[in-house]
DNA sequence: GAGTTATGTCAGCATAGTTGACATTATGCA
DNA sequence: TGCATAATGTCAACTATGCTGACATAACTC
């Protein structure tokens, strides 16, 4: 199999078990990842669609509805009733737009922003603790490989976010 | 904020908005991961639960269901839900124990060891190439942070699976 | 004025998670 | 021997979050 390509030493790091063994580590580490949000999140009735609007949304406020809708790769029907349930709850403020008044321009409320604080403070911390224990070098290595591992069309969006 | 932490230059990489990038990095990256897996499942009218099942009792053949529980971190219900269908398909063997004929023992069939191979192939396909694009040195410490970002009881459910 | 776009909404369905309750069988200990 | 416990399976009900399809409204473009 693919051990018979690992014939240079330098390529050791491609064998099937390496690569078993990075599959299992995204699991994991994907597990740690969001599971410091999710219990905020139950604490609030809420959900991982509605922590990832709420990213999303800080991170580009006054984005539409169809850029959230790329980002996020889900269908409208399906983020509208998250965003109906945030803007109910006084969490996210839909403006109607002044260029093109068919959009609607999605912000945090300060209460919303309150929220966002509070999710991202513990996933940061467990990133920046994880970041710290591997060292600079680590880290660059991680994101090289996290992008390698994207879509095309997710990596331009990444790269957008930047 | 944590900017104040960056006092060093050798700290850079633990700046705000370095962590919020390694954030939506795991993000489109995990969705990049279960992208080409998900197709197949698609087709054999599975999803990703039943990957994840699939996946582990390659990995440990013979495992038992509290094993396997304890490494999905789902509940049994949730689990049985999944292996009942592996089983009735034909993927999964349930054999009772030998040393302790409470438990069961949990094999791939052929058919089984079929799908296995054909979700791996696809998800290891896209994890190779990110891995050589990225190099020896970047897979090192992509696993390194993905390590440092799990809860510790799940690292040591990841150290145990090597 | 016609066609298209952005958004919202209703209804229905599927997957996969949850809790709680209960049953069966097997083990292990007093 | 008998009782508590453990491993597993199952029923029912509920939730979150995805999906498709259909339709409505308003606004933009040509």
């Amino acid at each position: 199999m693919s051990e018979s390509r690992a014939r240079g030493d330098s390529l050791l790091f491609l064998t099937d078990a390496q690569l078993r063994r990075g599959i299992e580590a995204m699991f994991f580490a994907y597990r740690g990842f969001t599971a410091d949000p999710d219990r905020i999140l139950d604490q609030y009735g809420y959900g991982r669609a509605h922590h990832r609007a709420i990213h999303f949304i800080n991170r580009w406020p006054g984005t539409t509805v169809n850029n959230l809708l790329a980002i996020l790769g889900v269908t409208k029907q399906s983020l509208n009733r998250v965003l109906r349930t945030l803007v109910e709850d006084g969490l996210v403020e839909s403006a109607v737009g002044t260029r093109d008044r068919r959009e609607r321009h999605l912000t945090l409320t300060e209460k919303g922003r309150a929220l966002e604080t509070e999710l991202n403070e513990v996933q940061t911390a467990r990133m920046r603790d994880a970041f710290r224990r591997a060292g600079p070098e680590a880290v660059s290595g991680f994101r090289t490989v996290l992008e390698e591992m994207m879509d095309e069309d997710l990596k331009h969006l990444f790269e957008g976010t930047a």
